[in-house]
DNA sequence: TTGAATGCAAAGGATTTGCAGAGGC
DNA sequence: GCCTCTGCAAATCCTTTGCATTCAA
């Protein structure tokens, strides 16, 4: 899970995430507070998949003016995927989020050995999903592909200093 | 998560799960214990995908002969993704294991409204993968897709006597 | 016989919750 | 001032682990 630049460009959108979360706010009665405030820009300043863990590391200490708390942090997590700048998917039994407003559509390869994660564009799977929904009266909302492999630079390590990785 | 019957069939394989999983136990030097004996034919009665409690439920209680406890479950579990019988993925934080042995390839619609997993064959899928992997020299092990929204039943009923589901 | 496997109890780790005080609007 | 939000501490939930005992080979 060491995020790496991204591959792909952002979009430009009508509205920034700053705003579509303010609007969001303002259409649920919730308040801006200084923790979202925090949070938005933390996570927005980078484009790029994390977990919890990852997030509140960047994130100032306890004592600081600006520290948000654990509690806060997946709270408000959970916020921005229901605003829908945010997609959560799981890897390994930990929650990751990706960026959802402002990117393409993307999904995600995941290196077993190094535990990166690769983004990736799949040409043909809107056309193909477009065809299950089809045939199976089914409503997309989302969807979270995720392919387990070996990533091409471990695979070359691999052949030149074999090593095993995955069980004893 | 509720099981459901699965519309795909079959395949007709050389080996039966048992005889794999034993050829696998053999390999390692495992044994072959009541408790895989209970827990191999428990899972491979019905060929659907379910989750540890789900699986405990249907077995023997405590006090049986064929109980089977808890931390067996998990650990026998594992060895069946490991010997290639189960698949493993995650919904929402828990771990749900399918069938991958004897099956053909497929992967899941998760309605939002009743938790349902209905499996579907997506044809182009494999292909796009293939192309994927090709571009980015990355060596395919394994992959899930999960697609989430409403299925047909739910979106029909929800038109006649519409209520809200996700929140509030 | 002997080392692998099990059950128990307890630990672990990520995420969530109850609640009293803080703070937007 | 009212009602939402936050931080704290503790709880929850699923899953794993340590260890003494049981049991397959």
């Amino acid at each position: 899970m060491d995020p790496e630049p991204s591959e792909l460009k952002r979009l430009s959108t009508a509205a920034s995430p700053e705003q579509r979360f303010h609007e969001y706010l303002q259409s649920r009665g919730m308040r801006s507070t200084r923790q979202r405030q925090v949070l938005l820009e933390q996570v927005f300043a980078e484009h790029d998949h994390f977990d919890a863990d990852q997030l509140i590391e960047k994130l100032p200490r306890r004592g600081s003016a600006d520290y948000v708390s654990r509690p806060t942090v997946y709270r408000t997590l959970g916020e921005f995927v229901d605003a829908g700048l945010l997609k959560k998917f799981e890897i390994d039994g930990r929650s990751v989020y990706d960026f959802d407003y402002g990117y393409p559509d993307h999904d995600h390869l995941h290196c077993q050995n190094c535990d990166r994660l690769i983004e990736f564009q799949a040409d043909g799977l809107e056309q193909v999903l477009r065809h299950v929904a089809e045939r199976h009266g089914f409503r997309i909302k989302a969807h979270t592909l995720l392919v387990e492999g070996m990533c091409d630079e471990c695979f070359r390590a691999r052949r030149r200093t074999p090593r095993r990785v995955d069980r004893i």
